[in-house]
DNA sequence: GAGCTGATTGTCT
DNA sequence: GACAATCAGCTCT
């Protein structure tokens, strides 16, 4: 877990590929946003709060919050209050547990964005602030050569559009949006 | 296939 | 009181 110890652009692309479970269920990272606290969009920016105080107590850690009121979206914390936003995976283990939570059946949308992703993985704010390298959660860095990454623009927010902290797989059929022809 | 809109609630100003 | 790191379902082309 060493290598959460830098800042979130940095572990971002390393992230790819990775092997993400919780409880035994989940995939390959396949997509990530990175956050940082001199970042207007990220949550860090503002200071510590009662909400993000995960991203404060530093690595390994995962990060849990809201969004918009329904949905839970999950990061993994890494140096000086940045973190890594998973917003997409490539469902590999668990497959039947993710369809009966999302009562879905196309496995190419199970994961396909953040709050999908949590609700597959069984992920709300109870695991908000737990340790990155304990039960319920595994994670297995690639192996070998990494897969080619695309960046481009983050989605969602409304600040710092123009910095293009958005990682993924390039290629792959499981992203939550496509990534601009490269 | 692409683009728009409503839903819903914790958090911060 | 306004807003938000989203999703699903709808309309229009």
């Amino acid at each position: 877990m060493r290598f959460l110890d830098r800042e979130a652009a940095l572990v971002a692309p390393a992230l790819l590929g990775a092997k993400f479970l919780v409880d035994g269920v989940g995939g390959q990272i396949v997509e990530v946003e990175a956050y940082h606290p001199t970042d207007p969009a990220s949550h860090s920016f503002r200071g510590p709060t009662p909400r993000n105080g995960a991203m404060f107590a530093g690595p390994p850690r995962v990060y849990v919050y809201r969004s918009y009121g329904i949905h839970w979206c999950i990061n993994i914390v890494c140096a000086n209050a940045s973190a890594v936003l998973l917003r997409a995976l490539e469902p590999t283990d668990g497959i039947a547990a993710m369809r009966q939570r999302r009562g879905l059946e196309d496995v190419r949308t199970l994961c396909s964005g953040p709050g999908k992703l949590c609700a597959a993985l069984g992920v709300t704010g109870a695991l908000d602030g737990h340790m990155l390298d304990a039960p319920p959660f595994t994670l297995v860095l690639p192996r070998g050569a990494a897969a080619a990454v695309a960046i481009g623009p983050r989605i969602g927010i409304s600040k710092a559009m123009e910095v293009p902290w958005r990682f993924g797989v390039a290629g792959s059929r499981f992203l939550s949006k496509p990534f601009p022809k490269a």
